[in-house]
DNA sequence: AATGAATGAGTATTCATTCAT
DNA sequence: GATGAATGAATACTCATTCAT
C-alpha cells in the first residue's frame, strides 16, 4: 500500500519488459543479464532485487502468458455460442492476438527445445498441461455439438481436438518465426477457418 | 577410391550418428564435443578432422534430414496420383515416418529458436526455404486439382498449401515433443485425413 | 551529555551486540551487513551512521575484547600476591572466562588467518602486541620469584612467559573450537595449574 | 605406466606446489584461482583438469599433512622409548618440523575458522579426529608411563594428554603467526621440555 | 536521523578449439 | 591420422556501500 510498494510491483514489470525486449532480440541464451539491465536503465544488481535468478525472469514472463491463456480458456468453458462457433471463435482469437507474442516465439521454441532448461523449469510439463487443456474443451464442445446435432458424430472428439491444438501451434509458431505479410496472413486465417468448418460440420 | 577415402566418409558417418545420439539426449547446448567423442569411440580431437566445429556437426545433421526432404519433394512432383490423393499421400508419409526423427525433435527446436545458433548456421533461411518449397507443391497440386474439378475452385492455393505445412509442422512438432499413444495417434492421423479431405474436395 | 549523544551511544552498543551475535553464528565472511542490521532490528543504512564499514564494525569489538584484556594486565601488575600465585590465578582467571568469548573463537581465527583482512585491520600486529605485553607481564613476575627465591633460578623467564602464552592461546581457542564438555575442561585446568606449578616451583 | 601418467602426477604435484605458495601469500579467500594458474606457469583451465574446484585443492594440501600426521601417529605408538621420552621426543619433532608448514599456518586459521570453509570442507571434524588420535596416544604412553612408575600416578591422563595437544598446537600457530627468532624459539623448546618432564616426573 | 533501493566490482567455472606428440 | 592435455574467453551472481528520500 506504501508507494514503495508501488514502485516496487512497477519496476517489476518494467524489467520483465525490458527481458521481453532483449529475449526476443537475442535468445534465452544469447541474452546476459548486463544486457537486461541495459534495456531497462538500471544496474545489473538491481535485477537481483527483483528476480532472483535469470531463470525466475523467464518464468516471470511465462506467468504472462499463462495468465493469458487462462482467460481463453474461461471463455471457452463460458461462451454461450453454439459449439462450432465457439471453437472458430477461439481459434480466430488466437490467431489475432498473435502479434502480442510473436516476438517471444524462438524464446519459446528455444526454452522449450532445450533440454537443460525445460526441464529445470518445468515448461515442458507445464507446456504440456497447457495443451491438454484447451485440447479437452476443445473436445468437451465437440461432444456438445455432436450431441446438438451441428457437428459430425464420426468425429473422434479428443483426438481431433488434440490435433487441433497441435496444428493451431504450428501455425502460431511459423507466424512468430517467419512472419507472413498480414494480407498473406488473414487469407491463410480464411483457409484455416473454412477447413475447420467443414471438417466439422455434418 | 583408395580405401582411405572410404575410411574417412564412413568415419564422418560414424561421428553424425553419434552426434545424433548424444543430441538427441542432452540438447544441442547439453552436448560437449568430449560426449559425442565418446559416444563415437574416438578421440576429442578426432571430430575436428571431420568437422571444423561443433556447428558444421549440426549442419550435417540437417543436410540428412534435407536430403529426406528432397525424396519427399521429389515424390510429390512426380506423383502420377490425382492431386488430392498426392497431397493426402505426402501428409500421411510424413506421419508414419515421424519416429525417425522424432529424437531430433527438441534439438530442433532448441536450434531453430536460438538467435544465436539458428542465424549463424544459416538455419532460420533454410528452414523457411524448405517450407516455402513443401508449400509451392502442395499449392501446384492443389491449383491442379481445381482445374480438373476434383478440388474446390474457391480455395486459395497458396494461403491452403501454407497453412497445411505450418500445421503439419505443429504435429510434427507436438509427437516428437509429447509422445501420444501410438494409438492415439493413429486415430489423430484419420482425423487430421478426414479433415484435409474435406477441405480439399469439392 | 546531551540525550542525542547517549543515544547514539547506546545504539552503537546495540549495533556491536548486534554483530557479536551474527558473527558468531555465521563467521565474519558469512555475515552480510544486512545479517546484523535485522538482528539489531534496524535498516541496513543505519550502521553506515555508526561505523564506515564492516570492517570498523569488527574492530569495534576487538576493542571490546582489549578493554577486558587491560583488565588483566593491570590486574597482573598490580596484583599483592606472591608472583608464581599471580601467575597461576591469571592463568586460572582466563580459562573461566573462557565462555564469555569461545562464541568469538572462530571469528578470531577467521580473522586472524585471513592475510588480507589481518592486515587491513592491522590485526595482526594488534594481537602481536597484547600477547607480548602479556608474556612481559608474566616475565616480569617470574623474575621476582626468582629474586625471591620461589621460582626456580635456571628459567628463561621471557621464553618461558612467551611459551606459557602461547599454550593458553593454543588451550583458549581448541576450547572454543571443540567444546569440551565442563566437567572434563576443569580437569584440565587442575591439570595445566599442576604443569605450571611444578614448572615454576623450586 | 605410460610416460602420460607420470606426467599427470607430477603436474599435480607442481599446481598443489604453486597453491601452497599463493595460498600462503595471499590466504584462501585472496588467492584467485589465475594467481594459481600464474604461480604454476599453465592456464588458468588446466587446474581444472586436475581439481575439481578450488576447494578439492585446498583439501589435497591437508591431504599431504595428513600423511606427515599419520607417520608422527605410528611413531609414537610403535616408539620402544620410555613413555617420558616418547612424548617428550614427539613434542621436540613437532617443534622441529615447524618451519615445514608455518607458511600454511594462517591458511589453516582461515579456514579453520572460517564457518563457511571449514564446514563444507569437513576441515572442523577432520581437525578435531587428528587431536583426538593424538591425545589417545600421549593418554596411553602417560598410563604406560604410570604403570611402570615413571610418571606420576596422581595425573589425569587423558586430561593432561588433550591440554598438551592444545598447548603444542598453540605454540606451533603462534609460531606460524609470529615468526620468533630461531635462537629464541630454541629457548622457548627448552622451556616446555623442562615444562612437561617436570609435569610428568614423579 | 533513518532507511533500503540501487549499484557494479569481483571471481569460480565450463567447454569448444588447438596443437604438440 | 589420432589423440587429449592445455587453453582462456565468457558470464551469472553476491554483497558492501552509497545516497535520495
Amino acid at each position: 500500500m506504501s508507494p514503495k510498494i508501488v514502485d516496487k510491483e512497477q519496476k517489476r514489470l518494467e524489467i520483465v519488459e525490458a527481458a521481453l525486449q532483449v529475449f526476443g532480440r537475442k535468445g534465452y541464451q544469447g541474452s546476459r543479464m548486463s544486457d537486461i539491465a541495459q534495456e531497462a536503465g538500471i544496474g545489473k544488481g538491481t535485477i537481483y532485487e527483483y528476480f532472483n535468478s535469470k531463470d525466475e525472469l523467464i518464468l516471470a514472463i511465462f506467468e504472462g502468458l499463462t495468465w493469458e491463456y487462462e482467460q481463453l480458456l474461461n471463455q471457452l468453458a463460458e461462451s454461450s455460442q453454439p459449439p462450432l462457433e465457439a471453437i472458430l471463435g477461439s481459434l480466430t482469437q488466437l490467431l489475432e492476438e498473435v502479434d502480442e507474442y510473436a516476438d517471444l516465439t524462438p524464446v519459446c521454441l528455444e526454452l522449450w527445445g532445450s533440454r537443460l532448461l525445460s526441464e529445470s523449469l518445468g515448461l515442458r510439463e507445464k507446456m504440456s498441461d497447457w495443451f491438454e487443456r484447451l485440447s479437452a474443451a476443445y473436445a468437451r464442445l465437440i461432444v456438445k455439438g455432436q450431441q446438438k446435432g451441428t457437428i459430425h458424430p464420426e468425429i473422434d472428439a479428443k483426438a481431433l481436438a488434440r490435433t487441433l491444438v497441435s496444428m493451431i501451434d504450428g501455425i502460431l509458431l511459423h507466424y512468430g518465426l517467419f512472419r507472413p505479410s498480414p494480407s498473406f496472413f488473414s487469407k491463410q486465417e480464411k483457409e484455416l477457418e473454412r477447413m475447420v468448418r467443414r471438417a466439422l460440420q455434418l
